[in-house]
DNA sequence: CCTATATTGCGAACGTCGTTCGCGGTTAGA
DNA sequence: TCTAACCGCGAACGACGTTCGCAATATAGG
């Protein structure tokens, strides 16, 4: 592969194949990101360092660097290999907003059970095939809408990030700290967060959200 | 202050203040996250080490730690310093969903302008005096409406949320790299994408996505 | 006034990180 | 057979966040 030196060419996706030349590679790079998943799974994202990664794999971390240019193209894998888990079949029948909804919600499970996408997805400049394979689900639920490729293509990117906004809020049991809160300069956010349990959202926020947004961006009577 | 050691208290904002014995202190914390603030504007959150912070106030790393007790402390301060430049007042007469609208933007061009905040506030943990006037200022234009303070508080995190998406994609010009895309696996994606100049999103479709979502939220109706 | 105590700035160090370089060994093409 | 490409790997580089201990300094209490 070679790619620690020559490498800055395209990305992981797109790099030439190895040659035939030298001894067969002992790693594949779903073995790598199955290793990396792994430890962020337990510890988060700053448990994935090269070494760990390469330890996991009974090796060192400039071996990883035959296979990978980067920790951030480790990272564009681990998302890649993860959303691999990402599964949806439309139904028949189905109106489109009905569909982007359960689409929305099992894309959020999919962010809650591995919260360290949340932190892995901003870095990644390379979507992989599997996120490319996310997109074309969206804009197959709203292909029959008429509006511009630009506008579905917004909408879909504003889905996303609702979607990822809702999954963070989920993932960190809101552990804020409001020792600078003054009763006397703040009266509405005292109020607000002594009258009522802090808590989690409301259960159908998230649907009514996504409802609103998508709605409000994409139905015929908008414009 | 002697934060560095002890300094496991509450957050920044609510830790007692220094004794009267030792020599006074040769800096103060707005001019430190003044400092980290150049580095950040010029390098981004990256380029805000505690040796370059230290090193642009004259000092050395350790002695920040007289200041701060780490370096998301350090981020904490930056935050709050740089959204003491937002500046809102109701306008008499305006309805609440305009009033929102025009905080929201005036919100996201502080972002875009400096975009390091969008690194750095999913780190803070400890909202500042600065923040929670910007969360009261939301509260305020909403006060009139009859939600339960949940949903409310809930609305205001959503619209949060909402900005910080919008102001991130202005921030980073799409360097995204297609290198996997295969346009038999991917037909929608690809005609998206070659039929139309990827480009800025819609002028206006920050204004209808938080009409939108505040609208679907809050409004009367819903519910 | 004198002394104990608290506080400051700082040099040095520790462990970790991402990344690079060069070596010896291995495989396939010429 | 020889050469060029490729592999795994040990060692190192520079930078990072953070801790520790020391000399200097200023106040509080007697």
């Amino acid at each position: 592969m070679t790619v620690g030196q020559q490498g800055r060419g395209p990305s992981i996706w797109a790099r030439p194949q190895r040659g035939t030349r030298g001894p067969s590679p002992e790693y594949r790079l779903a073995d790598i990101a199955a290793a990396a998943i792994r430890l962020a799974s337990a510890g988060g994202l700053a448990a994935v360092s090269m070494r760990a990664v390469s330890a996991e794999l009974d090796t060192t971390a400039s071996t990883l660097y035959r296979y990978v240019a980067s920790r951030d193209e480790l990272l564009d894998l681990m998302v890649d290999n993860a959303l691999a888990g990402f599964v949806h079949t439309p139904r028949s029948g189905e109106d489109w907003l009905g569909e982007l909804v359960r689409l929305a919600e099992a894309t959020r499970s999919l962010y809650v059970s591995q919260p360290w996408l949340l932190d892995a997805v901003p870095t990644g400049s390379a979507p992989g095939p599997n996120t490319l394979r996310w997109f074309e689900h969206c804009l197959q639920a709203i292909a029959a809408l008429d509006r511009t490729p630009l506008q579905k293509m917004e909408a879909v990117g504003v889905l996303n990030g609702v979607i990822m906004l809702f999954a963070r809020s989920a993932a960190a049991p809101t552990a804020i700290d409001f020792g600078a809160m003054d009763p006397a300069r703040h009266p509405l956010l005292t109020s607000v967060l002594t009258g009522t349990a802090p808590g989690l959202p409301t259960a159908d926020l998230f649907e009514r959200t996504i409802r609103a947004v998508l709605g409000g961006l994409l139905d015929d009577r908008a414009g």
